[in-house]
DNA sequence: CTGTAATGTCAACAAGCCTGACTTATTTTT
DNA sequence: AAAAATAAGTCAGGCTTGTTGACATTACAG
């Protein structure tokens, strides 16, 4: 509590101001799975099969162990999901041409437009509140969670961010 | 990175800038509930139960139905969470003295001590966060993740600030 | 006394995650 | 060429957290 207040810059992190973040992250992920949950509650997916979609959608081409890797899922839990979404038509599972062991992903056009609704509500949700926050506040959104995230799982978001692993 | 600051204030709203708030978001909650997820692993409670801990620390004497609204679960799912809390100890139900019909839920000093090992070791990750990120980011962290709560949570959020709802 | 509200309980079920053990191809190493 | 490692998939069984639906208890309100 009396954490000793230098003035300087260091006065927002009391407990009580953690404590709110905290149950802000929390209300706000909430928030942030409420639209394409609805979106999937008619379709018989769920939040696994958006997961694997985004992802696939982000990165096409991704081998099974990236996935894997990304999601932080077992390979067990991950195919129950893929499966489903290869016998539906919705993603597309080719074999490496270099390596035949591996299974490369592609979304199919029907998994595409899927991925497309789901994708579309959340960018929408999403939008609606950095145009509230505005540009500054996105910059710092951005930057603590990019500080949120652990070192591991750090890699995985750079990665997918540039061309290739 | 190239973070694209032309000053336009409009140019960060593409779909890609969205797309990796989104991933960022996903990456960020998952180690925002790491910490927690360690120690209970060990105790055989799961992250509903630190929800409950969570909040009835937070304001201590809250009735069940108040607890339900702002977990957005089922009374039948936080019942088996809190049952289990109260039979090991960890919570107490008094009867309200205004209306008996009501449950108030306190912490006992031992649900108090695991609350505070959970709450201690998010705070901690929080706080390093905020760290990296300083003061300025942090304001607009917590802008951009109001924006993201919608209505109805948001007002369980202030609920929790003031003192009665 | 009766109707309604708040709480709690029982039962059954599904999603989504986990571990462990094992198979099938294929590639790499020895 | 044989052995080991790797990528993917599968089966079996278990856990947590969530859901519905039906019903009991208690207490307040008219």
């Amino acid at each position: 509590m009396s954490e000793a207040q230098v003035g300087d810059s260091l006065l927002f992190l009391t407990d009580e101001q953690l404590r709110q973040g905290i149950e802000a992250m929390f209300f706000a992920y909430r928030g942030f799975t409420a639209a394409p949950d609805l979106i999937l509650d008619g379709t018989g997916y769920g939040r696994a099969h958006h997961r694997a979609l985004h992802f696939i959608a982000r990165a096409p081409g991704m081998n099974v162990n990236r996935l894997l890797m990304i999601l932080g899922v077992t390979k067990q839990s991950l195919n129950r999901v893929l499966r489903t979404l290869i016998a539906d038509g919705l993603v597309e599972s080719r074999v490496g041409r270099a390596d035949k062991r591996e299974r490369h992903l592609y979304l199919t056009e029907e998994g595409a437009a899927l991925e497309q609704r789901l994708s579309d509500a959340q960018r929408k949700w999403m939008r609606d509140a950095y145009r509230k926050a505005g540009p500054d506040a996105v910059a710092g959104f951005r930057q603590v969670l990019e500080a949120l995230m652990d070192a591991e799982i750090r890699k995985s978001h750079a990665a997918l961010r540039e061309g290739t692993p």
